[in-house]
DNA sequence: TTGTAGGCGTTATCAA
DNA sequence: TTGATAACGCCTACAA
């Protein structure tokens, strides 16, 4: 590779004055740019980000933490995030977490050996130590935190929205799964489902679900309908969960929706493609990740936002595992 | 952060000695290595990867070329890369080419700014100047170049068994979907199906369908069925086509499997969830992802490699929209 | 308007 | 066994 010695050989001038075109810092004679522009041209020089970023002390990357981008949900966000980065040329760095606070330390610590000006993190704990103590600006995507800047979906209306619905539709023995509990935007949701449920006065029981995984969702819709199999309404804790669900309910033999509704959250592709197709709450999750973006690169260029905290609208998508009404 | 001077200065040492404490390497005496661990652990120091990376002139950042993490096949794939990397302790720089040219070139520029000092790529042309010029290894991962090292599954044997499999299970009017022209993998299915196809002598049709997006795939799915509403068994491009055709089919009131039987290809999350469960060639992406960056890691560590093109053993996996046969 | 030189944090060479 | 120091490629005073 051309460095900017080999450009300023070739064109006659200091490395200096290179470093003055490509920057377009300070003063340059017009023919002693186009001296060195056409010599960047002809060796093909385009310069060394990480001698850059060693001299700055800063780079064009920014770390981005998501749980496990195996997960339906968070591809989406990822390439909200990564469409809107790459608008202002920043590179990302990427990691999935498991959830795991060894391999979230692990990462963030990585992050900054490799002068990462900013990191976007979907964690469970905001408030560790491994995020308090960063000298580069954080925001939290998906995940709430008071004092640091964070883009998140209103879960608690979700919750409202989902429960006012079912409950619209006719359910009148609903169960609410509350999925796991390390989780707040899981969390939120299910608050919001319990407040309309009890204002309701309409019985409901609330089952556990203690991770989003295919296989766990499985079994959580087994014992669903082994506990409570006159339910008339699942307010699920997420798409997944929701299908799961679905599919129990037809292999019991169940009508959906006639007999049984059901609601998910999140509004993942794969939503629109089950069949019955799944009524749901949308997350509008790509625009999250390029609020998310764009809230640290305004972080990171002006020092700081207007507004820190960034919630984002949700809405029920009816499809045809709840009943019409109009 | 704390740097190598800090350090050094805190055990009372020279730099030299810090630095041989951390890389191993060279004589230092037991009891100064402990003043230099002992400081080190008080300074909280860990090493800045970017000056390394200056003067050694290479990372331990590769990077991740994909066309679209969105589309459910790759995260699968990026999680197999991820996976075995972390384990060799290098990081990725990631991005979403949208098979466009541009982009590509844009993301494998900074990758080698970055000094990265490796890519997997899924390109659609592996033998592209961009590619063709890099001084660093590359593998390509879900394609497939004669001379450049790969992991791709095998496709032409995929759309064999497709072929057989819904011949065997009754279909005497098949359609074939070709796929994306410029993607191979979706060209090598199609000729192991239609090499089957020919042989048998039944009759069968072709359509094309031009990406891999869901809206397309749906307009495709509907165009199919106005071409040839009398086929009864389809051999899609992908899961995502194939669950597409299946809707399509519900909507239409066609019997799946009795009356039309359907065969998708990747075995994506999707396949299993969609109702009825959907028959496909599984591709085991998640290992090709990892038999990929193990290539690359070979390829870095040893300057070549023994396999340098992996090809991916495909299966098929019975599930409902075929019909059964045992 | 241009060039010289020092420094960003490491590592490796060489001498002590 | 240890320490000074040059070098990696770039940028920015400062001087000319």
């Amino acid at each position: 590779m051309a460095t900017i010695k080999d450009v300023a050989n070739h064109a006659g001038v200091s490395v200096a004055t290179v470093s003055r075109v490509i920057n377009d810092t300070g003063y340059v004679h017009e023919n002693t740019r186009q001296k060195v522009d056409e010599a960047i041209r002809q060796l093909n020089y385009s310069p060394n980000e990480v001698a850059r970023s060693l001299f700055k002390r800063k780079s064009k990357l920014i770390g981005l933490l998501l749980p496990d981008i195996t997960n339906p949900y968070f591809p989406e966000l990822a390439r909200g995030v990564e469409d809107r980065m790459q608008e202002s040329s920043y590179r990302l760095i990427f990691g999935n977490s498991d959830e795991d606070e060894h391999k979230e330390r692990d990462y963030i610590q990585t992050f900054v050996q490799n002068n990462v000006v900013g990191v976007i993190s979907s964690t469970n704990d905001p408030n560790a130590d491994t995020y308090m103590k960063l000298k580069i600006p954080v925001v939290f995507l998906d995940r709430t935190s008071n004092d640091m800047p964070s883009v998140y979906a209103d879960g608690r209306e979700g919750g409202r929205i989902a429960a006012q619905q079912i409950l619209a539709r006719g359910s009148r023995n609903v169960t609410i799964q509350q999925g796991p509990k390390h989780v707040r935007p899981a969390q939120d949701r299910y608050q919001g489902a319990l407040e309309i449920l009890e204002q309701s006065g309409t019985p409901y029981q609330v089952v556990q679900t203690s991770s989003f995984s295919y296989e766990q969702a499985g079994v959580s819709a087994k014992e669903l309908f082994q506990k409570y199999p006159d339910t008339d309404g699942v307010i699920a804790s997420n798409d997944i969960a929701a299908v799961a669900v679905l599919h129990e309910a037809l292999r019991l033999g169940r009508q959906v929706p006639d007999e049984l509704q059901i609601i998910g959250f999140d509004d993942i592709p794969l939503s629109s493609l089950v069949y019955p197709t799944l009524s749901t709450i949308h997350q509008p999750a790509y625009e999250m990740g390029r609020e998310a973006a764009g809230l640290l690169i305004e972080i990171m260029e002006n020092g700081y936002a207007l507004h820190n905290n960034i919630q984002m609208p949700v809405s029920f998508i009816q499809r045809d595992t709840t009943r019409k009404v109009d």
